[in-house]
DNA sequence: TTGTACGCGTTATCAC
DNA sequence: GTGATAACGCGTACAA
């Protein structure tokens, strides 16, 4: 049994003064104007020593905090961004909402999550809503809305999408090469020998879907082995229809020895889908997925994935978005794709 | 393979007026003043139909969007909810972000996710940045801070915190019942016949923690079975400490066959480690988690768990704020814990 | 270096 | 009902 090293006390002073503080009555304190006041919180130009020493003083003596609303007003610029999500409970988008809020605040940027729920219409409004509130930059999590119109909304902000790739003023788009990571994982099957290979494809309305099951397909030429459609099964990215999948897999009696899953929440519904006819990973059917989600290492067995690290996603969106802010060409590089092997595939021998 | 119903199309005009249209230049253009034009964005007062009507199409014809900045400043108010969440990425609280926001989003409100990384510090200063924010009220998820502290935050701003029993003016706590959740997942453990039944706690700093080992112990006392502190394994609330303490736990030889973790991502780092010494759940060990996350159905096998609604809890927050803020005392019930039985667990045999 | 004065876009308080 | 006009709290020319 350990023993938590840091036992520090979680004594906290709270700054709260149910009063609201203005920068003038700092400078009514400090004896001086409000401007000198404003310039010393900005940094805007050099101040005396004396009076600056006299602000800080009263700052600290009027417990003052700013009122960033009041300073978006008169700024301009609100130091927050928009981030289109599609679920607040996705446990792949989690890890990328996560980078960017931690690579976000060290600059004083917070972010403002909202969530599209996979409705080009619902994001539409989402973006409208930001816009209303004044962001000065948005982040896009891949999204069902048209290239089109994304476009049209860069024109007057700053955007950032991910899981496409397009260009155009004002907009930065961050793909994620699916292609080459569902070879990747379809190689890795057949290097291990597997020939009847099955597929669960994503919802074939989003572009991830059509990607990985063109590397699918890639690497299944590469080898010479027969694309085969009954090998296929459609899924829509939940557990659920993974599970169903395979269920219908099975029930189709098409032989197959490992599947390779667009995404490891349809490869857990997948391997249950196994248990349930006493199919055993890996021991007789190799299975991979897509995404190396935090708790595909605790999987049983623990899951080999393709690991697209959606926390580091995350922080590049934000941290080209910040160049963006800046005024610079951003610069980046998006990690490619990596094999991730654990326990869930294996040799097939017959 | 099944075909998707809804194919609708993804086209979407955006609303994208690159120039900045204000109030005012509405007024000009329906040839009424300013204040009108607010009258009858806010439905403050009545107004005549024919200037109603002019208005509403000078705002449609100029692609009118109110400035919701200025709003903030000039009302007080800005429509919008900080939520301090412990991390962004928990599938826990990742279900009750969503319950908040689409509870609030009807309302006109947005949330504003911070995240505490469970630290009295941070947590206080994702306070202190909602609160320069001037956002409305602040819902609070467990969070590390005192209720000191808490309290002292309520006198300024009305509060919502989850995993606390306190009380204050303009401060409303939900306590989900974790003794009673804890209790009836040992009950069924010993109604299945179990005795030696070891328990995986959550980090002992968290008051979680501490009420389900006590439901633990309440429920053994009531079946007059004795405590045995060698049953008990610390963990963190996280996968990697629920594989650590199961091996420890057989490290130790002691004997048990039954397991209760304090939370279901322990509870599948437990099974993880239950199958490296290839123990089989549930013929060998019976397993029941708390949570009872999404995934969790889908676990291998699918893990028996105490539901606390996360999704609920989240709305439930949401809607007592809103009740504040207009005034009214709020009303709520909290849903009770509710065990949810699948297939890890099962009847004790020699 | 420092202060004055105005503007940011909206709501709220008055009179009419 | 409706329209001036004063806040709201801060940034920033401009002048000193």
């Amino acid at each position: 049994m350990s023993v938590n090293p840091k036992n520090k006390l979680t004594k906290v002073s709270p700054t709260s003064i149910p009063k609201v503080v203005t920068l003038d009555m700092v400078a009514k304190e400090a004896g001086v104007s409000s401007a000198t006041v404003s310039r010393i919180l900005n940094g805007t130009a050099v101040v005396s020593l004396v009076r600056k020493k006299a602000v800080d003083d009263a700052i600290e003596k009027l417990g003052f905090v700013p009122n960033l609303v009041a300073r978006g007003l008169a700024g301009g610029r609100t130091y927050s961004i928009g981030v289109v999500t599609q679920s607040l409970d996705s446990p792949f988008y989690g890890s990328t909402l996560r980078g960017i809020e931690e690579k976000l605040l060290p600059f004083g940027y917070c972010p403002l999550f909202v969530s599209g729920q996979w409705d080009a219409e619902v994001e539409t409004r989402c973006i409208d809503a930001l816009r209303a509130r004044r962001v000065d930059g948005i982040i896009v999590l891949t999204g069902r809305m048209t290239d089109k119109a994304l476009k049209s909304y860069a024109k007057s902000l700053p955007i950032v999408v991910t899981g496409r790739a397009l260009t155009a003023p004002g907009l930065v788009a961050l793909n994620h090469d699916n292609v080459e990571g569902a070879r990747m994982a379809t190689q890795q099957l057949i290097d291990l020998g597997h020939r009847q290979i099955a597929f669960i494809s994503g919802d074939p309305q989003h572009p991830d879907a059509i990607e990985r099951l063109l590397g699918y397909r890639k690497a299944l030429e590469a080898s010479r082995i027969a694309f085969d459609p009954a090998l296929l099964a459609e899924g829509g990215f939940f557990e659920a229809s993974g599970l169903q999948a395979v269920l219908e897999l099975i029930a189709s009696r098409k032989r197959f020895t490992a599947i390779f899953a667009a995404n490891d929440q349809m490869a857990v519904g997948a391997a249950l889908g196994l248990s349930r006819h006493s199919l055993r990973v890996p021991e007789d059917v190799s299975l991979i997925g897509y995404d190396d989600l935090a708790s595909s290492m605790y999987a049983n067995p623990p899951l080999s994935s393709v690991s697209q690290s959606a926390y580091e996603l995350g922080q590049i969106a934000a941290d080209v978005l910040l160049q963006m802010l800046a005024g610079t060409q951003p610069v980046f590089e998006l990690p490619p794709p990596r094999l991730i092997l654990r326990e869930s595939c294996r040799r097939h021998v017959n």
